[in-house]
DNA sequence: TCTGGGGTCCTAGGACCC
DNA sequence: TCTGGGGTCCTAGGACCC
């Protein structure tokens, strides 16, 4: 075989699919739960059962017939497709459900009257990211293995380079063999595209969703993109669809024939890109996807509040699972950040970055604390925790001593290593004080005054003349964390 | 559109260095 | 010391995607 082909190989060379599961997590609901199948399903994130807050994750092709919108808030989605209450319907028709299955609390019991057995009902299920990675994993397996290229972009979606295996001419039957497969062996739909770059694939493979195939030949790119409103490209959202409007482009078709230069102009390096995607070119290489760029975990109150405690203990909460995360993935951070949302909707970000990478709970919370002073006494709906300028070690604990795998921070962290492991050994500082000689912000730090101000210097690598880059919690020091 | 959660990338200004 | 140009890093915000 000639194996790396892939990442050279001419634009039209290339034989690029994309496959995209079908309202994955709604399909994922009814494989584990057949009796849904043809029903209305809708699936919502933050959403519980019985509850109306939350948003929609996925809404089946039934429930979008009702005006379901995924992104759309639950209270909406009720509004247009009131939920099934556990038990309460058997009237008669429908419901095979035993009533042996009385499922678990939720239900209003029978204070909802079946009004009319016309109105249509959804199946409101709260999301369960892990079974869905789960039945995830047996695609992507399905994938690796007819493809040696395979990038996986979320959940639910993946892009094959299957240059050089399949051709134009047996692609259909390639692609159409593979839906086959995942449909029997998986049990969820999934739609596929077929074009020479990735971006054409995708649109392709949306398409003629569901369970749909699209395949594009070189040669018919251009006449199958030119149609297609600007909305459909990848990366054109409502802000630049409007604004693209306006310029009087509606289709990918005006968008490759408009003047460049004029795009670029508007939309920065972004109008370029888009110009060529429209007319087709995608120069993008298909390649497995690297390691995280940042880490976060937000979540919202289902009340706004101004209570202190509340916001402090959840910040404190998500700042935990962050860092649990971000350990669990042997990433060290360098930036420690938050975001508070205040109502109507302000969403504001603070972010603070330390002299080197770390990965250290305490730090994580004073600094999260730090940032959130600011913002002490508002009232907020949602708060978020974010780590970012990730690096990656060997391994986790094992790895703190072999450092040389470190990325991005070269072996300057070497000298700093010993101490790793032991806080205490470094230098005296005491716990929480030595704070301010991590965080690089405007020259209080006495440990580097022989530096130039601001604590950076020219010929200084990050970390440098710190304290050590990783510092674990010390044994004895679990506080804040233990709730248990 | 009364708004969930996890990401990526781009931009723009400012600080700082040479 | 009235003032150039290139480069990097930091921070905040925003658009977008799934």
């Amino acid at each position: 075989m000639h194996g790396g082909g892939a990442t050279d190989a001419h634009d039209d060379d290339r034989v690029v699919l994309h496959v995209d599961m079908d309202c994955f997590y709604a399909a994922c609901e009814r494989r584990r739960e057949p009796a849904l199948e043809g029903k209305p399903v809708v699936v919502g994130m933050g959403y519980e059962d019985g509850a109306s807050h939350g948003a929609v994750a996925t809404a089946s092709y039934e429930a979008r017939e009702h005006g379901v919108e995924s992104a759309q808030p639950i209270s909406q989605a009720l509004d247009a497709l009131p939920r099934v209450e556990s038990g309460s319907e058997c009237n008669g028709s429908e419901c095979e459900e035993s009533p042996g299955d009385d499922d678990n609390e939720a239900d209003v019991g029978s204070v909802t009257e079946t009004t009319d057995e016309e109105t249509p009902r959804g199946y409101y299920r709260s999301v369960d990211l892990e079974y869905y990675e789960s039945v995830s994993a047996e695609v992507k397996a399905i994938l690796h293995e007819v493809s040696e290229t395979v990038r996986e972009v979320s959940i639910d979606e993946a892009y094959l380079d299957v240059t050089g295996r399949v051709g134009w001419h047996s692609v259909d039957v390639f692609a159409r063999s593979l839906r086959e497969r995942i449909h029997e062996e998986v049990g969820v739909p999934a739609s596929v595209g077929v074009a020479p770059n990735m971006s054409t694939a995708k649109i392709a493979s949306d398409h003629d969703k569901p369970d749909g195939l699209v395949v594009v030949e070189p040669d018919e790119v251009r006449e199958f993109l030119a149609p297609l409103p600007v909305d459909d490209l990848h990366g054109v959202g409502p802000v630049t669809a409007r604004e693209l409007r306006s310029m009087g482009i509606e289709t990918a078709g005006d968008l490759a024939a408009a003047d460049r230069t004029e795009l670029v102009d508007r939309f920065g390096a972004r109008g370029r890109e888009f110009h060529e995607r429209a007319r087709g070119v995608d120069r993008r290489v298909v390649e497995p996807v690297g390691r995280p760029k940042s880490l976060s975990s937000e979540s919202a109150f289902t009340e706004q509040t101004a209570d202190p405690e509340r916001i402090r203990g959840r910040l404190t909460d998500l700042a935990m699972e962050v860092v649990e995360r971000a350990d669990a993935r042997g990433a060290l951070y360098k930036t420690i950040g938050i975001k508070v949302v205040r109502p109507p909707f302000d969403v504001s970000t603070r972010e603070r970055s330390l002299s080197g990478p770390v990965a250290d709970a305490d730090l994580v919370q004073s600094v999260v604390a730090d940032l959130a002073e600011e913002f002490e006494g508002e009232t907020v709906r949602k708060l978020g925790v974010r780590v970012s300028n990730l690096s990656f070690g060997e391994g986790t604990q094992s790895g703190l001593d072999r450092w040389e795998g470190m990325e991005e921070v070269g072996e300057e962290t070497e000298p700093s290593v010993e101490d790793a492991s032991d806080p205490h050994a470094t230098n005296g500082d005491e716990g929480v004080a030595s704070l301010d000689r991590f965080v690089r912000d405007g020259g209080t730090d006495p440990a580097t005054d022989d530096a130039e101000p601001n604590g950076r210097t020219t010929d200084d690598p990050p970390g440098m003349g710190d304290p050590p880059a990783t510092r674990r919690l010390p044994p004895g020091q679990t506080t804040v964390f233990d709730f248990v």
